[in-house]
RNA sequence: GGAGAGGUGGCAGAGUGGUCGAAUGCAGUAGUCUUGAAAACUACCGUGCCGCAAGGUACCGUGGGUUCGAAUCCCACCCUCUCCGCCA
């Protein structure tokens, strides 16, 4: 959520940034004003009411032990209470709808964003090594590499699921083992993440805390009435393990780690350019969540990149940074580096990891908040990245690694993880 | 799933209708004392909202209700614990 005192401040400011991002969620602003407006007035009518009534009852308690009769006093408190009533309830209502209108409007893209309406205007970064070479072939995509060395099965997940889920096997489900493996350990071991193994199914409010919902109820998979949700990623079980706490400075950065299934809908996606592993219903991720102080979360968001990243290089594999512009960060982010993968045989980049900062917008949501120096109670920053998603460098690392005969030669990194270093 | 018990401040734990935002202990912060530390002693020590401030107001699992007045009484829900059943 946004701060309504920023907005109150700077509704102008609020306004242009949203505007950045397109949508019309910047018509929203003139609103949420009237309401808090409302909300105000109301509330300090509402406390000179409850002052005088407070006041009253204490007087009937010393009148009636005193044995005095009180009943011209509580007919006067109970009219009161009757005002008191009809003016929470319109007060409620304003408040009930600002907090309605606060959880509908994005996040401000940073000041430092670039600025676009599109996914075509995000600048290129940086990039890592180079595209590989097929020296005497013709580089295949996963799905005939994988075909042939029974690595997994689109059918057999079909059959007991639906299209979108797939049956890793044999040593495709072992390479898949070796990777989550490989990434935990060295993001635990070298990237200082504390490692934990939350649930997938979450409630309402987790859902609320980093933003998921309200926006984007229909994109996940809901279960008991939509009372809990399949995760659409660690990210959410993740931040929310720290919802509704005051944090210890000296902690910072907390930094944790966990490897879900994610599952998403990915409703509208069906029959797009998207073949084989791409896009799924539920695939695995390693995921990286920071909590930090406001003054750190640029910085660790450099950080965070650079851990995704060494994911990349230790195993060899070309990509390149991209940043997401106004137009195309996503709903709680303020900035956005996406890492996307070199695949060959899909002759693209595909995106990995999304690494984003939040500022105080989750952590609003969750009432997030460390103890500051000045003693008092401040929001946290939230940062997570992937680190990174299975699926797509399972399809990137198998397409580079490809050799004339179709095995795949491993990347030293994963050679004991796997137990080999061929896939024949 | 069945039966019972319980949810109060960072923790422990009082409080069963009025002056209770809440005793007490521990932890924490500051100070006195001490060469230093410990001990002892003193003071402070929950969160949100409104307000320039003084101050006010709300919060005792959550949501309703009763009452002039609710941590305290009633109802529903959630969670935890114990026993039974089932079970990876």
């Amino acid at each position: 959520m946004l701060d309504i005192r920023l907005i109150r401040e700077e509704p102008e400011r609020c306004q242009d940034r949203l505007k950045a991002r397109g949508g019309d969620a910047w018509k929203l602003i003139t609103e949420v004003l009237e309401c808090d407006e409302q909300r105000r007035s109301g509330e300090t009518e509402k406390q000179v009411l409850q002052q005088d009534r407070n006041r009253l009852s204490k007087e009937i308690g010393k009148m009636r032990s005193q044995g005095e009769d009180s009943s011209e006093v509580e007919s006067k408190v109970r009219g009161i209470g009757e005002q008191i009533k009809v003016i929470a309830e319109s007060t409620e209502k304003a408040e009930a709808r600002q907090r309605e209108l606060l959880l509908q409007i994005p996040n401000l893209p940073h000041e430092n964003c670039p600025v676009g309406s599109d996914e075509t205007a995000n600048p290129e970064i940086r990039t890592w090594g180079g595209k590989p070479k097929f020296e005497g072939f013709e580089a295949v995509d996963h799905l005939s590499l994988a075909g042939k060395l029974g690595l997994f099965d689109f059918e057999l997940g079909a059959k007991i699921s639906s299209s979108g889920f797939v049956v890793y096997t044999g040593k495709g489900a072992r390479l898949q083992r070796a990777l989550i493996q490989f990434l935990l350990d060295l993001h635990t071991r070298e990237h200082g993440y504390q490692e934990v193994n939350p649930p997938v199914v979450v409630n309402r409010e987790s859902m609320f805390g980093t933003g998921q919902l309200p926006k984007f109820e229909d994109d996940m998979y809901g279960i008991e009435g939509n009372q809990q949700f399949l995760i659409p990623t660690a990210e959410v079980p993740v931040t929310n393990l720290y919802r509704d706490t005051i944090q210890n400075p000296d902690d910072f950065p907390i930094k944790t780690t966990a490897v879900t299934h994610c599952f998403r809908r990915e409703a509208g996606a069906a029959g797009r350019e998207n073949r084989g592993l791409i896009r799924m219903h539920q695939f695995d991720k390693v995921e990286l969540v920071n909590v930090v102080e406001p003054g750190q979360s640029l910085d660790q968001l450099e950080l965070l990149t650079a851990e995704a990243e060494k994911v990349l290089q230790t195993l060899g594999l070309h990509y390149r940074i991209i940043e997401l512009c106004t137009g195309d960060v996503g709903f709680s982010s303020t900035k956005t580096y996406d890492i996307e993968v070199w695949a060959p045989g899909q002759n693209e980049y595909l995106e990995v990891s999304s690494c984003s900062s939040f500022g105080d917008y989750q952590a609003r949501r969750m009432k997030l908040r460390y103890k500051g120096e000045d003693g008092k109670n401040h929001f946290c920053h939230t940062l997570n990245g992937s680190g990174t998603a299975l699926p797509r460098l399972y399809v990137a690392l198998i397409e580079t690694y490809q050799q004339a005969d179709g095995s795949i030669l491993l990347p030293e990194a994963l050679h004991a993880y796997f137990g080999g270093e061929k896939i024949t």
